[in-house]
DNA sequence: GCATCCATTTGACAATCGTCAACTATTTTG
DNA sequence: CAAAATAGTTGACGATTGTCAAATGGATGC
């Protein structure tokens, strides 16, 4: 498996690149001009090929991604096996938020399951961000607040009672992934087996004809 | 079940009650002594019995309480059943994080599993609070970050392999919570049917001897 | 274009678990 | 205290799903 020196270009991004982050951040809280002029100082632009992994469990989690463009997801490992526990696409922040801020090795690891392109900042400019700017607390309350929500929808999800309905939610809740994402990750975050998936997935088909 | 109409005892809360929650809130970041005047008028003191409904799914969740004493459980009716998505206990902060933001109907339940004591704070003072003193915004962003931690745990929890490892994680992680919850409220909890968690128990116990 | 690799499908079978039912133990309440 | 309600245990059985194995399909690279 590819390791995150397969991060093979970074740079400082161009202002231009960075509009649909602080599209994405003012939905939740207005942004001033000047926090906007501190994100393009300080964002840099991560690219990478499918497979590398972002973050490793162990590690300490240094940046806060943004993603511009791609697939990513989240696993834990556990007896030997992969359970991926969140799958991500164009236009989310990921990040581990435990690790980022108290500086703690993950528990998790972030794996690009396309080739990707990031926006990401630092933890240290990050902090410095809340303090330079208080106002950015109230960003990150209202981002946490909905990203809790996810985490809650998630756990929804896994709790359904069969391989059915757990398929059903997730192309109710996920369905942008449904056809992007291979049968292995979907089945892994459904915690159901990839073979399991593939049956449901063809009685479906058969019985809506 | 009993409704919310059975918060039978509200009154304002003295100040010599509200320690605990200020020392759980200046564990995440210092409260001010302002704060902590503005704490000791807004916050209410609630008792209510065993069963009682402190949030009933569709209703706009209307305030956030720390558990004083009691227990507490989360759920959500799905396909004519309850699923507990979480359980938690003295000193604990519980809410609607989306319902009492947003003021939006709730999709989950909250109901007290034991007699039960609550200091209470209304999201028209929490928002107030918000505003008045925006470094509860830091607060809170802290709070939320620990209790997206939780709600990845709780995750993690119903996605190990069987009822046996199911049941290990949580005793692992809510040993409290293990001779004090009714078993059907921690079967539902785990993902596994009350009977299936007898047994695992029985197991467990005849082969530690 | 062929060979290799990886993703997906399909089949057979066994393990796990949920459901139903009967029973026992414990708690609550009048 | 007795009766009733609630909580927990145990057994039998069937449904769902995981595992292993083999086959097929599709993508990738030389």
């Amino acid at each position: 498996m590819k390791s995150n020196r397969d991060i093979n270009k970074i740079r400082k991004s161009r202002p231009s690149e960075i509009g649909p982050l602080i599209t994405a951040l003012n939905f939740f809280h207005p942004l001033s001009e000047e926090m906007i002029r501190y994100f393009e100082q300080k964002l840099v632009l991560i690219k990478c090929t499918k497979q590398t992994l972002l973050l490793q469990s162990g590690d300490i989690c240094k940046y806060i991604y943004f993603i511009k463009k791609g697939l990513v997801r989240g696993f834990i490992k556990e007896g030997g096996k992969d359970i991926t526990t969140w799958i991500t696409a164009d236009n989310e922040l990921v990040t581990s938020i435990h690790s980022l801020d108290l500086e703690v090795p993950a528990l998790e690891n972030m794996q690009a399951i396309e080739d990707c392109e990031f926006l990401a900042l630092s933890s240290r400019h990050l902090k410095q961000l809340y303090i330079q700017y208080p106002d950015f607390n109230i960003t990150a309350r209202k981002l946490l607040q909905h990203y809790y929500r996810d985490a809650e929808r998630r756990a929804l999800l896994i709790r359904h009672a069969n391989a059915v309905f757990k398929y059903h939610f997730f192309l109710e809740n996920y369905s942008h992934l449904s056809n992007r994402v291979p049968i292995k990750y979907i089945s892994s975050f459904l915690g159901i087996a990839f073979e399991t998936l593939s049956r449901v997935r063809k009685k479906m088909a058969t019985s809506a004809k």
